[in-house]
DNA sequence: GCCCTACAACAAATCGATTTAGTAATAGCT
DNA sequence: AGCTATTACTAAATCGATTTGTTGTAGGGC
């Protein structure tokens, strides 16, 4: 049922129909009877507005377009489901595309949603080092100076320092590290907040007990493969910080397998907070994102700037507060950090 | 660039260019040199049709509703990612809409997303009792008989069979089970399998011993919960098979907090394995859903249909096999079944 | 009786592509 | 020369809405 059809059987014009339906302003001298009129047509034949030519008349498409590294992993798809709260709350509905860190797709896929009339983009953990693009673009952990974006970033600082704080006060010394991936927009800055926060609290950081997680599968394996290669250093630790949760799970298996108990032995803490955290065996302490509000925020942000196009007072960089969350995986250092033993 | 403006600086109409970029049959007897200048110049301009006009016209989006309960949660983000895979690389996008087992949404979003004009749709363990809609509808685990859908769905007698079989092999004959909440669509089916695998079996039910989920948050709480209520009956068991791998994860803390080794004094095996459940403490013994084939089983499947419009040879129902994964959750039965003791 | 304003509605252009039904010019054939 | 066939294009309709700029008509003021 179209526009022009329903507009046949009531004996008026589209153009009516349209004005009267939008609510336009052009509409109020049109009298009450014939309003009540047409919005009982529309309803008795069930009538919805084709968006597709709306979008092609009115250059608003309603749709925007989300760019992750991954849909089924924790982290993007919390994210996910705050972004689409507020945008399906709003009337718009918004493409995913997860580029899986392909340099190529990370470039390519921002043309075609730009090719597909996207009103806007979102951008969750992927570097942006993009022309502007001619339509508003907000990223969640994007770490980036693009002209007309706006970034959602933790602040990494106050994570480093809640984490070590807690460390430190259980009387940790040897703190092992596992950094995040090279591709990962947050690794740098994580990292730089660590040592940061480190030498604040005059944690001596030891560059044998640094690793760094390679792979771009989102799966405990990795974590698990540079623990183990950290074991077998023998450099004794009593503690790690892991780059994020998935790579924690990880790193306790190897940890056990090498004798070592969490947290007797060593003290596990993660990083996200994914909803598995709270039920590992045992419970990690981690710093928790809060990943489904900066979903919303971006969906706010985004969409604010969509209704004020070519106003350039937007926020270039929203800052939001990490939670640390205390449960099973850490404890008080032992005195004396226990090499791991072979594991059978 | 549009069409227009791309066709005035070659001196051409724009059916021409039209033609010669879609290399319509019509195009043949242009010379190849004519051709040439067109997609040099569409390529030094960037030229990239408008795909809103291209779809009003043609009446074809290359766009998909995706319907799923919730993005956050493992089964669907699995699913979501299969189907991405096939679609992204056919050219199509996608709109993703959780419903979070909201009636009023499941109604409503096909309805909002046939407007926006999606070519077809694929329904993510979602009950589907729609009438007829007029584009092709993929359902996964969607268990229902409507009209012009096809159904992707897991063996549940093969499933069944494969778990019971592996605890009565090893000596299980009190089997206690979670049911899945009533709204999902594979808790009936299920169940159905169960009790016929095990009649099969010659293992015993106890309807003592059967609890089901209530609450339609994806958390292993709910599985917490359950167990712990089953534990107050003090009826006891040696194997517990949960609905999915997120339960099993609440089950085997409830368990574990009320004194019982897993899989010392009870062996627990979950569905679907999802992404953690290799990494649990123990490793979760499962019945593995292969969900990303599943997704790009049914992407496929709608493409195949979308392609073929009003043709009614299609498959109603594809049958997908689960694959039984023994890991460190399930072992040799008790002979005595050991009764909790109050958690401490 | 004439002009002006307000009212109620509509005609037509527009968004950017696709596609059918042409047309003009040349070539080939008898 | 006259006819058809081919070549190389193009005009115009179309998809379904939005929106600007009219157009009659009725009523009010003088």
């Amino acid at each position: 049922m179209s526009l022009k059809a329903l507009a046949d059987r009531l004996g008026l014009s589209p153009a009516t129909v349209s004005l009267v339906m939008n609510r336009s302003a052009v509409a109020d001298s049109i009298p009450q009877e014939t309003k009540d009129r047409i919005f009982a047509a529309a309803a008795k034949y069930h009538y919805r507005p084709n968006f597709v030519a709306r979008s092609l008349r009115t250059q608003r498409s309603f749709m925007i377009g989300v760019l992750v590294p991954e849909v089924s992993e924790g982290y993007a798809s919390m994210v996910m489901s705050g972004i689409e709260d507020h945008l399906l709350r709003e009337g718009y509905f918004y493409f995913v595309a997860s580029h899986r860190h392909r340099a190529d797709l990370i470039d390519e896929y921002p043309k075609l949603l730009l090719a597909r009339s996207v009103d806007g983009l979102i951008a969750v953990d992927t570097p942006w080092t993009h022309e502007p693009l001619p339509i508003p673009v907000v990223t969640i952990s994007g770490h980036n100076e693009s002209k007309g974006v706006t970034n959602i970033l933790l602040d990494h600082e106050l994570a480093a320092g809640l984490a070590l704080e807690h460390l430190v006060k259980h009387g940790h010394e040897r703190v092992a590290f596992i950094k995040g991936q090279e591709f990962s927009s947050d690794t740098e800055v994580r990292w730089n907040a660590i040592v940061e926060a480190a030498a604040r609290l005059k944690l001596k950081i030891y560059p044998k007990l640094i690793t760094q997680l390679h792979g771009d599968q989102p799966t405990p394996d990795l974590g698990y493969h540079v623990t183990q290669k950290l074991l077998a250093k023998r450099e004794p630790f009593t503690a790690l910080f892991s780059f994020n949760d998935i790579s924690a799970i990880g790193a306790i298996r190897a940890l056990r397998e090498n004798g070592l108990g969490v947290p007797e032995d060593v003290s596990v803490v993660g990083f996200d907070d994914i909803a598995g955290a709270a039920f590992q065996n045992p419970s990690l302490t981690t710093v928790r994102q809060p990943l489904r509000k900066m979903g919303v925020i971006a969906a706010e942000h985004l969409l604010q700037r969509i209704a004020r196009p070519n106003s350039d007072s937007f926020p270039r960089l929203i800052t939001v507060e990490p939670e640390f969350v205390v449960r099973k995986s850490t404890g008080v250092a032992r005195t004396q950090a226990k090499t791991p033993r072979k594991a059978k």
